[in-house]
DNA sequence: CGGGGAGA
DNA sequence: TCTCCCCGG
């Protein structure tokens, strides 16, 4: 998912930041990336996510309200950006996606059949898939919690990073990269307040920390003039639009070909355009002008404690302690930096 | 992932 | 008070 090989790129341009940093300020998340995240990690050891009892998985939920109650009680605010309607450019690409999340998913009840939970887990989280249903629940949640959401018209990582650009948010928050592509000045990549990670393959768990990193000192890290050339260097290496980038070329040698050619098109000549099954201009062009609107203004209200018990626990079988727990945490959070405001009020 | 109880 | 670890739905 996203431009994750772009990350080896990047050293000094990437600095730990302390969430105190990120006080009052707005982070506009890729909410997709965040529920995939929750519905990948919040999983029992054979790789069962929660569900409530009717057999409908619950663990987005359940990541969502605690992540975002943590964000608001460090000051924190989070506007949560979803996706609507993919570029014709990821048709392939979707298509790829759901073939593999199938088979992973047949993968996993043959394993879990056979007793091997390491395995089951393993395939089922690479099974995942977001229904209407959850993306629903997740914005009534956010509706109910009182905060602002966005509906992108088109990729929700573009959204986010055009708000960030436009400075109604400070930064983008994801784990992909693709948000410096899109143009985010400011990206902030494991954005939790503890932060424990699952080592893959491993029951090792690794601390993470909130990271920052800074468009402007990406491009002075990597030597490249402008954004184009990071979209350059991103689409040689893959992206969701290309995601076998240029069989043979890795990260670095990436590099060495924008810095040596100058563009994208005139590597493509070198190499050979063939090895671009989607034209990489076009690509480019998607990068630099995606399919966003400006978004109006954003409230933040008192939590609608109703909803929210309804929700969670009459709906799906939350239970009733917790949630009137989480939700005094929310009504506190909310009070201190202002329950009912404009977003305009924290800039 | 994140809460919170157990045990030190 | 802190760390570890199980459990949530």
């Amino acid at each position: 998912m996203g431009v994750t090989e772009l990350g080896k790129l990047i050293n000094e341009s990437r600095q730990e930041i302390d969430l105190a940093k990120l006080n009052g300020r707005i982070i506009s998340i890729d909410a997709y990336n965040a529920l995939y995240q929750f519905l990948a990690s919040i999983r029992q050891p054979d790789g069962t996510p929660l569900m409530d009892s009717r057999g409908r998985v619950t663990s987005h939920l359940n990541g969502l309200l605690y992540r975002t109650i943590n964000l608001l009680e460090n000051g924190i605010k989070p506007v949560y950006v979803f996706d609507g309607k993919p570029p014709q450019l990821k048709q392939t690409e979707i298509e790829r996606r759901r073939q593999r999340k199938e088979e992973e998913a047949h993968a996993a009840e043959a394993a879990a059949k056979a007793g091997n939970t390491e395995e089951a887990r393993k395939h089922s989280q690479r099974a995942i898939f977001i229904t209407d249903e959850m993306v629903n629940d997740s914005k009534e949640l956010l509706t109910a919690m009182g905060l602002p959401w966005v509906q992108a018209p088109g990729e929700g990582e573009a959204e986010a990073a055009f708000m960030a650009e436009r400075g109604k948010a400070w930064a983008a928050g994801s784990q992909d990269y693709d948000s410096l592509l899109f143009g985010a000045p400011r990206l902030v990549r494991n954005l939790t307040v503890t932060g424990k990670r699952k080592l893959p393959n491993k029951r090792e768990y690794v601390d993470v920390k909130p990271e920052l990193i800074e468009l402007d000192k990406v491009l002075r890290e990597l030597g490249l003039r402008d954004r184009i050339q990071l979209i350059d260097l991103a689409v040689l290496i893959g992206t969701d639009y290309n995601p076998d980038g240029v069989p043979g070329v890795g990260p670095q040698r990436a590099l060495k070909l924008i810095k040596e050619y100058g563009s994208i098109d005139r590597v493509a000549k070198s190499v050979g355009l063939e090895k671009f099954p989607m034209d990489p201009i076009a690509i480019r062009e998607y990068f630099m002008k995606p399919d966003v609107i400006e978004v109006g203004e954003l409230r933040f209200n008192k939590p609608d404690e109703r909803t929210i018990m309804d929700l969670l626990v009459r709906r799906h079988d939350f239970s009733e302690d917790r949630v009137k727990g989480a939700i005094e945490r929310l009504r506190k959070s909310m009070d201190r930096t202002g329950g009912s405001s404009t977003l305009d009020a924290f800039m």
